[in-house]
DNA sequence: CGAAGTTACGGATGCCGTAATGATG
DNA sequence: CATCATTACGGCATCCGTAACTTCG
């Protein structure tokens, strides 16, 4: 058995079953891998993929379970390649971060302005996806870092770590009749045709349990993914919005108003995760930090060294968030 | 990176930095060993082992965490090879046991008699050592199975299970005194000399506890690892012994009376225990039952699953042990 | 018939073992 | 001086890439 036979047939699991696809992003050439696969197979005297005729269609399940150990053999080499690297005090690198098009665009930028002046030979990676897709780019080692609000709760193997707590704006055209309101109610605005983001994304879920809380049916007439749409259509007069307060930018929003909202909804918390194996580069655990000033290296590793939820949450209990 | 470098200075690491032996134990040779360490702290840039000239002297504080995580690659490799050899249904195998004298004399026969029976191509090895030893062998994964009765707790790797409670025996030659009181007490057997086991072995600490706990200072005279030496000295009318009770053969030590102590001391519970990364072979679960009937294969899954000690502790609450 | 996987084959890398050399205590 | 690690070197396995072939949708 070999590393390159592992990370082959890991490769090729991540590219549908697609060997041509694997050879491509491992820069090599396809008979090689489909030769390394059959012998690893021969080896271990299975079948890691089924085939029809010569394509592979399925994972078989013997292969689910090699695949799984696969890929925390390669996560664990990764492992050994970064320690080195800390220990030489390499400060070349990569970052490899998954996130949300909020945190992207509207939260991140002034974190990773302050990186790259630090770490300019760090090589950055952003993956942008939905909040399950963000925690499985970084559950597979795709990415080294999750950043989210949702859904982060499932990925047993990712450690999740609070960063700030946030909430929303209600985002309406200059002189719209809820500017005149001393204060907003939940009743008033089920009254208006809102926009906001999808369901699973950027704390949707409070924003629903919210209007569920006090009896009413939202009419939500538009949902996108990112704020720069819903502001488009808010814009567009289609209805009011209700955007996270970091996605208002006073400067390139100027002609629309941001109501605050904390009244109206419970905050949320945006976190960031990475794989409990992970050794984490030096740089690493410095942005981290950048991005979460509390969440300062010592911290950071002694919620490493937690083996259960609970005991995580007792660790953040202990820590004040900032606000946002 | 290669697997065989990591074999290699695992193995290196292990032979307390002997290269020489480490050659010998892989079946290969010296320089080939040499070279390729060197050729990986060439790669990573780090040296693993510091050198005094030409030996190497000690591990490196980045070594340290290269050897642990090669320890856990090395482990899946292994369980990658074991998912296969259970998807072929090869009755093949090995089963590597870390145990004390107590356990391989005693309970263990019957035991390994009913599974190579059933197993007859599995072969077997036994490791003896003290409990720490043992723990060792189990967390570094140069056995399957850890199986013994104290200080295994200490060892974060291992998930333990407990398979059976015990006491103790009072052994004295026949027509000894002790055979004519109707009830021992610790206070009658305070004023006789003792011989049982060494610190650290079979239970003892609970015996420790037992004179403590009612203010008396036993006069132990002598002490041994394991229970056949305990009675030689019994024979040899150095003190009454007190061994475990199912170190007590009624055939071979026909010479020897017997006296339940139970009632003296707190029972001990035996555990077998493994490395919580571990794939269990189809016929190490067989195994788990034949020696502890309740560990059944569900069971041990499910305390495989488990994250704290406490779950675990919860887990076998429920459930009742055989008593010895 | 086009996309994708397998077979065939030649070249080069590199791993391993033997033998010789160099340190160490 | 005996033990142990490193260097030197030759043979052999094997891994890779190109090219040709085969199969499936």
């Amino acid at each position: 058995m070999k590393l390159q036979q592992l990370r082959y047939i890991w490769e090729v699991a991540r590219q549908q079953l697609n060997v041509s696809q694997a050879a491509l992003s491992l820069h090599t050439s396809q008979p090689g891998i489909s030769k390394q696969i059959r012998l690893l197979e021969d080896e271990l005297g299975i079948e890691i993929f089924a085939r029809s005729g010569k394509h592979l269609v399925r994972i078989t399940p013997a292969g689910e379970a090699v695949l799984r150990t696969a890929g925390e053999i390669i996560a664990k080499i990764e492992n050994i390649q970064a320690i080195a690297a800390d220990e030489r005090r390499d400060e070349k690198g990569s970052l490899a971060i998954a996130t949300t098009h909020t945190q992207s665009r509207y939260v991140l930028p002034a974190t990773i302005k302050n990186f790259i002046a630090k770490f300019p030979e760090v090589s950055l990676h952003m993956h942008q996806g939905n909040p399950v897709q963000i925690g499985e780019l970084a559950a597979d080692g795709v990415t080294d870092f999750a950043i989210a609000t949702e859904a982060l709760e499932t990925y047993q193997d990712l450690l999740m770590m609070p960063c700030y707590s946030w909430n929303r704006v209600i985002l309406v055209p200059k002189h719209h009749e809820l500017t005149y309101e001393t204060k907003i109610t939940i009743e008033k605005l089920s009254s208006f045709k809102l926009v906001t983001y999808t369901l699973g994304f950027t704390g949707r879920s409070k924003l629903d349990d919210a209007f569920e809380a006090s009896g009413q049916t939202p009419q939500i007439v538009f949902t996108a993914a990112d704020a720069d749409v819903i502001k488009t259509y808010v814009r567009l007069g289609l209805g009011v919005g209700v955007i996270a307060k970091m996605a208002y930018d006073p400067l390139l929003d100027a002609d629309l108003v941001a109501l605050d909202a904390s009244h109206l909804f419970a905050p949320s918390i945006t976190r960031i995760g990475f794989r409990k194996d992970k050794y984490l580069r030096a740089y690493m655990y410095d942005f981290i930090q950048m991005f979460a000033p509390h969440l300062h290296r010592q911290l950071v590793m002694e919620a490493c060294k937690t083996r259960t939820r609970e005991e995580l949450e007792e660790l953040f209990s202990r820590v004040s968030l900032p606000q946002l």
